[in-house]
DNA sequence: AACAATCTCAACCGCTGCCGC
DNA sequence: CGCGGCAGCGGTTGAGATTGT
């Protein structure tokens, strides 16, 4: 908007750095902190501007970066992390430990968005495609809302961590406060610890979808619908579908099993994920468009006894229950819900029942990472 | 072996929001 | 309140690597 480019200036190197500009910016950092990142390349001897100085060691230098091949947690994080949030890249890195931002953008861009559009989803609404043509104008509304409001909650949520993080920052060592100063900066570390002592607060979201829910299943008594999350201050229940999927989602930063049942990671992990979510994806397709593929694997049961087990089915399963029923049902967030479910004009419960599973896995997700956040 | 097509990802660009004055 | 500086964010680019013909 009228402000010249930082870069501008003539002298100032751009392009890929060299191994000897690492060093420089590296050695200063680690002896004095960054400090301004506008005053840093005079003082470090770079002739680099002070935002290619930022980006080199938020994405490339920071020692606190893992870098690799995205694990199998990672990849499903990302993806129902997006489901909820978008392309918010510093959001989602929030939940990803020592993966900055910028990497979980390239990877997104470069190798999940492709897969989702590969199995026949939309990569952006996290739909099967051609569901898009069955989305009725009041569903698609209210999915809408409920989508606006778990943004709106994610940005609040971020909000309080980042105020909560810098009061917790300011430290009197200043190793740690060369650390904390870089953490602080860096897109990929805004996940902190509620305040010692204070109650995690949950997702408003998450009080009214169990009010959706809960209207749906009083009488279920699965213990989601009740009220566990009228309190802004409580936590979620660990009763029912939240016991039993709190299993899946376990960041990889402090889950050392956070690979392959073989206990590999990478390509193996990668094919595996290929192969078992085609078959199963295409199946669940099928099945999401009224062909049955077979009875059986849709019962009701099996669907929700998620502990364990296949998680791989079960997250495909999830990923694929929430594209599939977001548009088919009445999401009514107001106080007289009525959430109908029809898929392809016929109620069918298990959608509704996967549908919450997916949202309570990622709301899950969110909050369990506030509470336990990783170590730096 | 040579070339083209495609993929990957580090780095850049430009916009936005925050903060101090 | 308005302005300017700064850091952060998300979209985009393009050079190098890889794969296909």
């Amino acid at each position: 908007m009228g402000r010249s480019p930082c870069c501008d200036k003539v002298g100032l190197k751009k392009g890929p750095w060299t191994p000897e500009e690492d060093q420089k910016l590296l050695a200063y950092i680690e002896e004095h902190g960054h400090g301004s990142w506008r005053a840093l390349p005079t003082k470090a001897g770079l002739q680099r501007c002070g935002k290619s100085c930022r980006l080199r060691w938020t994405n490339y230098l920071r020692p606190d970066i893992k870098r690799g091949k995205f694990t199998i947690q990672e990849e499903q994080t990302i993806i129902q992390l997006h489901a909820l949030l978008g392309n918010r890249w510093s959001a989602i890195a929030t939940h990803l430990p020592k993966r900055t931002d910028n990497e979980i953008k390239n990877y997104w861009n470069t190798h999940l968005k492709k897969r989702l559009t590969k199995m026949g989803i939309d990569p952006i609404s996290h739909k099967p495609k051609n569901d898009t043509l069955l989305c009725g104008d009041g569903q698609s509304k209210n999915v809408a809302n409920l989508s606006h409001m778990a943004q709106w909650e994610s940005a609040r949520l971020e909000a309080e961590a980042r105020l909560v993080k810098q009061s917790r920052l300011r430290c009197t060592n200043p190793i740690e406060k060369m650390v904390g100063s870089v953490e602080s900066s860096s897109s990929s570390n805004k996940l902190l610890a509620p305040v010692s002592g204070a109650p995690t607060r949950c997702l408003d979201i998450l009080k009214a979808w169990n009010r959706v829910w809960g209207n749906k299943n009083n009488d279920a008594g699965g213990g989601n619908g009740n009220g566990d999350l009228e309190s802004p201050t409580s936590t979620i229940s660990t009763t029912g579908v939240r016991e039993s999927s709190s299993n899946f989602f376990e960041f990889v930063g402090r889950n050392s099993s956070g690979s392959c049942d073989d206990g590999n990671m990478g390509e193996e992990c990668d094919e595996e994920w290929e192969h078992k979510d085609e078959n199963q994806l295409s199946n669940s397709i099928l099945g999401f468009n009224g062909i049955s593929t077979n009875d059986q694997n849709y019962d009701n049961n099996n669907r929700q006894n998620m502990s364990g087990g296949n998680f791989l089915e079960s997250f495909t399963d999830l990923l694929l229950s929430s594209s599939g029923t977001s548009n088919h049902r009445n999401l009514e967030v107001s106080g007289e819900s009525n959430v109908v479910l029809e898929l392809n004009g016929v109620n069918n419960g298990y959608y509704d029942d996967n549908n919450k599973n997916y949202w309570n896995n990622i709301l899950d997700l969110v909050n369990s990472s506030l509470q336990d956040p990783p170590l730096f």
